[in-house]
DNA sequence: AAAGAATGAGACGGTCATGTCTCATTCGGT
DNA sequence: ACCGAATGAGACATGACCGTCTCATTCTTT
C-alpha cells in the first residue's frame, strides 16, 4: 500500500510550492502558473496535477496563510498578560507571514465569487477581541473602535512587509516599529 | 481654428475618464479596458484615441493621482504651525485620493520596467519632511524613522479607504481614526 | 530486475484582453 | 446647409495564459 508514502511526499511537495508561490504572488500577483511552477522547481503539469487550477492554488494559500496567522495568534498567547504586550507579541509572530496577508487581501477583492473563506471571519474575531480587551481594561483608548484598530493592524502589517522587501526599512527594526507606532502613535509623550 | 474648442473638449473628457478608471480600478486592479471605456460612457475605440493604451492610461492615472496628492499636500500646509496639526490637515486632504494611491502602489509594483515616475520622490519628500521637521521640534518620537513614518502614512491611509469601501469604518469617522491612531496610537495616555 | 506511480516536456484548443483597423454616423463650426 | 473632425460599432489579428492531454522518462517499491 503506497498510499501513505505518496500523500506524505505530496505533502512535502505541496508545502515546499506554496511557499514558493507564496513569494512570487506577493511581489506580483500577476504570476503565471508557469512562473510557480519553475520557482518551485517542478514542471507546470505536475503543479496542475497538485492544484487544480490557479484558483485552486490562491484557495490552498489562503487556506495556509489563515493557519500560519493563527498560528502566530497561538503563539502570542493574546490572552495572556496586559493587552499591549500580547499585541506586541503578534507583531512579531505575525510578521513573517505579513506578505501573504495582504496579498491575500488584495485578492480576496478580486474574488468577487461572494464566496470568502470562513477562516478570516475568525481571525478578524480573535483580533478584534484582543483590542476590545484591551478597552474594557483601560489600556486602549476607546474613542477608536475595534474594528478599525483591526484594520490599521494588518494595514500597518502590510505596509511594513512592504517596506522591508523594497528596503526601506530594516528587517530587524520592523517589529519594533510597527507595534510601537501602533500602541504609541507618532507623537513624543514623556509618560508611559 | 477649432484646436483650442477640440483640445478643451478632449481635456474635460480626459477628466472625467480618468475619474472613472480610477473608480473601477481602485476595487478590481485587472478592469479591462472595455470595462473602463463603457464606465466612461465612451467606446473602447475613443478611449484607445486618448490613451495609446492600458499602460499609457496606467500612467497618465499615476500623473493625475500625483497631482492630486501635491494639490492636497498644498491644501494642508505643511509647514504652517505644529507638525501634528499639518498632519491632521494632510489625512482630510488626502482622504478622496487615497483609494486611487493605494492602487498606484501595488500596480508600480506591477510595473518592474524600472520607470518609476519622478513625481513619487517629490512627495516622499515632502512627507518625509514633514515628519522630520516634527521630529527636530521635539513632537515626534525619534525612535521611528521618518521614512517608515511615511510608509506607515501611506499604509493607514489606504487600509482607511479600503475599510470604508468595505462598510467597516464610517467615512466620517476615517480622518479622525487615521489622524488620532497616527498620532497617538492605540494606547490610553493621559495627557496630551 | 520488474511493475507501477510520479514526473517532465511539449503539443493542442480555448478563452480573454489588447491593439489596430475600417466604415458609417453624429456632432460642431462656418 | 455643408464640411471636417470626432465618435461608435464592430471586425480582425495577435499574444498571453490557462486547462487538458499524451508520451517518454525517471523514481520508487517490491
Amino acid at each position: 500500500m503506497s498510499h501513505s508514502v505518496s500523500l506524505c511526499l505530496m505533502a512535502v511537495d505541496r508545502e515546499h510550492v506554496l511557499t514558493e508561490a507564496a513569494a512570487l504572488l506577493t511581489r506580483r500577483s500577476t504570476t503565471s502558473m508557469d512562473e510557480i511552477a519553475r520557482a518551485a522547481g517542478i514542471s507546470r503539469a505536475t503543479l496542475h496535477r497538485h492544484f487544480a487550477g490557479r484558483d485552486a492554488l490562491i484557495r490552498a494559500l489562503e487556506e495556509h496563510g489563515i493557519e500560519r496567522f493563527a498560528r502566530a495568534m497561538d503563539a502570542a498567547r493574546l490572552d495572556d498578560g496586559d493587552a499591549a504586550g500580547a499585541l506586541r507579541r503578534l507583531v512579531r509572530e505575525a510578521e513573517p507571514v505579513a506578505g501573504v496577508l495582504a496579498f491575500l487581501f488584495t485578492e480576496n477583492q478580486l474574488f468577487e465569487s461572494g464566496t470568502v473563506n470562513a477562516g478570516w471571519a475568525r481571525l478578524d474575531a480573535r483580533l478584534t477581541a484582543l483590542f476590545r480587551r484591551g478597552q474594557e481594561e483601560g489600556d486602549f483608548r476607546v474613542d477608536l473602535s475595534s474594528a478599525w484598530l483591526t484594520e490599521a493592524f494588518y494595514g500597518l502589517l502590510g505596509a511594513g512587509a512592504w517596506a522591508v522587501h523594497e528596503g526601506r526599512v530594516a528587517r530587524n527594526d520592523l517589529d519594533h516599529s510597527i507595534a510601537e507606532l501602533l500602541l504609541g502613535g507618532i507623537r513624543r509623550s514623556m509618560e508611559k
